[in-house]
DNA sequence: AGACATTCCTTAACACATTAATAAAATAGC
DNA sequence: GCTATTTTATTAATGTGTTAAGGAATGTCT
């Protein structure tokens, strides 16, 4: 039988622990949680989303979803409204205060993300990365 | 700048959510969640541990370890001794009930993991885990 | 021996994960 | 046009993740 460390699923966290230790410090600073930041990190990309859309990207279930967006809003770094044609939907958007926080600390993060890259491999990094692509498709 | 999408962490998140989809539906069979199996599957292992070295093993906080051992020897799964040499130290080890439970959920478990293995590649696989391994030595 | 720090475990406080159930809006079928 | 179903977001209940703080046992140092 195969052993206890053997198994991908610890293998996979224990990794994401590693990877999370170089962005950890700087998270704490703000402070913001690593799903808030990944919240944030989204909408600055996507401009708007639904809240379905965002759980799916972000890899977040709805109910854990409705608490970070409502700290985030208390926090002041996003907005909510209703869509107009669907009053089911409920749109996200960040705020100003967001876009700013985010422009300071991204360059910073990006700079640790270098710096894991460049002490792993970045042929391994590559190599890593399309295997977990690849890996996703694999399905029940 | 990087795409939301291209975040390592992100990915490694995804990669494990694909991969406890094989082994979530029979863990609820029992019902066992995925850091109680992984206590239970630790002791099996190495049939007495100390609290330190499970959450070692097992990935988890003490503090986090602190809750799920109180519940499994609620269910009867696992047995608390004290070290008589050093009062600190607690000792943990399964209960019958657990290896007979243990012993009957494996194979399925273990059947699950070969499919989950023959979907993605064995070779791909072997690569995957050995990139994860590297990886886990990167360190700020 | 007695103050001191250290180590192990636990509790506390907050944030998130997971499943099931619910309320409200929209859609499908008749 | 109206019920039945589906979809979206939320709440509820329980379990875990994370950091900080606590208490008890051990170790250290003089």
């Amino acid at each position: 039988m195969r052993k206890f460390d053997d198994s991908l699923p610890l293998r996979l966290l224990k990794a994401r622990e590693a990877a999370m230790g170089f962005f950890r410090p700087l998270l704490q600073e703000i402070p913001l949680t690593e799903q808030q930041w990944r919240v944030i990190r989204a909408l600055n990309e996507f401009e708007e989303l639904e809240s379905k859309q965002l759980a799916e990207l972000c890899c977040i279930l709805s109910p854990s979803l409705t608490g970070i967006i409502n700290r985030l809003e208390q926090l002041g770094y996003i907005k909510r409204r209703k869509s107009t044609e669907d009053q089911r939907r409920t749109l996200i958007s960040l705020t100003d205060k967001a876009k700013k926080m985010f422009a300071s600390m991204s360059p910073r993060l990006e700079a640790r993300y270098q710096e894991m890259t460049e002490r792993f491999s970045h042929e391994d990094m590559k190599a890593l990365e399309e295997l977990l692509i690849k890996f996703c498709d694999v399905k029940p």
